[in-house]
DNA sequence: ATCCGCATGTAACCCGTTACATGATTCT
DNA sequence: AGAATCATGTAACGGGTTACATGCGGAT
């Protein structure tokens, strides 16, 4: 069934289907209206995406939201069962240390599509978890920073710099992030 | 000659071997040694990479090397004239508003390869240029995060201010850069 | 003599980009 | 009527990942 795992954009539209059905095109205009998520799929991209989501069962056409709107021909999905299931096994898996750095702007859009779903404490758990690694990508970039011999050379150096800067701010963020959860309201969703 | 232009890759890989002569292997050293640049070639990217340069006739093996060293089976690259040409043409480019921050890595590769080909003058104006690119992507996110609604959601606030973040980091980053060069001194290199 | 690390390569597979194609609907 | 937009799709092409193949050199 699940042949190949999933790719993250895969596993991205799948949870935007979840947040409401949506067709190829609502999508687009999704992705092209949000600065975050620079990403701008193109059609040969995005219509194979979820036909191949709903060869898997995890996506299947919302025969719903003929609300007197255009009859215009037009495929609404909406995420199945199997297709919940996955999304929220997504938001649940680990962060991976080793690809921390890398893999930031979809931890951040997991963060996003957390929040109606998961629990208050599990949603604090997950960015422990990520600050954890964020602390750990940072002090590793320190260590290689006084080890190593590029402080010679400027340029080197200040692209250090700026690679422990932005990390810092990631740091720092995920520590308000936590705080502002912290001091929020229990308001246990599942 | 030049039937589609080069990918990032390539033109990262061109002007590594600029830097010094080098083989597939010892590529993959440096990109596994340098914590910048997360990205770990395979095998079956780099060596096809290489010898693409090598028929476009940007790359050519150096027949020297030979000092002693292991008469191994190796094949060191350097780059042709041609290949030094795209090259700074490259570090040349503009860079573009609209994905400057997707890019923003490959802006500081260039950066740390621009050290010794470029005069601290055009080393200068590319950072002016890179921090005025990153100064209207933060007043974009500042502005569509006063007028847009998702200010009521907890979760896509705090992405929001994430992005606020590591972008307001690097554009000080550009700025402390900007300032050591201007104090530095006058070593005119082209 | 054998095993591990060096070093380069190939083949299958998948996916994204680009560019084009096709209709239907709304606007002027 | 004609143009622009909505909406979905397809085909060619290129390149990356994974996994495997191969052979040499040095170490025990």
């Amino acid at each position: 069934m699940a042949e190949h795992p999933l790719t993250a954009f895969e596993h991205v539209l799948v949870g935007l289907v979840g947040l409401s059905p949506a067709s190829g095109y609502d999508l687009k205009r999704i992705f092209a209206a949000t600065p975050m998520g620079i990403y701008q799929p193109s059609s040969g991209s995005l219509y194979p995406a979820l036909r191949r989501l709903e060869a898997k069962g995890l996506l299947r056409p919302a025969d719903a939201g003929r609300v007197g709107e255009s009859a215009r021909r037009r495929r609404v999905y909406e995420p199945t069962e199997a297709g919940r299931a996955i999304h929220v096994a997504w938001l649940r898996t680990p962060i991976d240390r080793s690809t921390v750095s890398r893999d930031l702007g979809l931890h951040l859009m997991r963060f996003v599509m957390m929040e109606d779903t998961f629990s208050r404490d599990e949603v604090l758990r997950f960015l422990d978890d990520l600050r954890d690694a964020l602390a750990a990508f940072t002090t590793g970039l320190e260590r290689y920073a006084e080890a190593s011999p590029i402080g010679d050379r400027r340029h080197p150096r200040l692209a250090m710099h700026h690679g422990l800067a932005v990390h810092r701010a990631s740091l720092e963020w995920a520590g308000r992030a936590i705080a502002e959860l912290h001091a929020a309201p229990i308001s246990e969703t599942a």
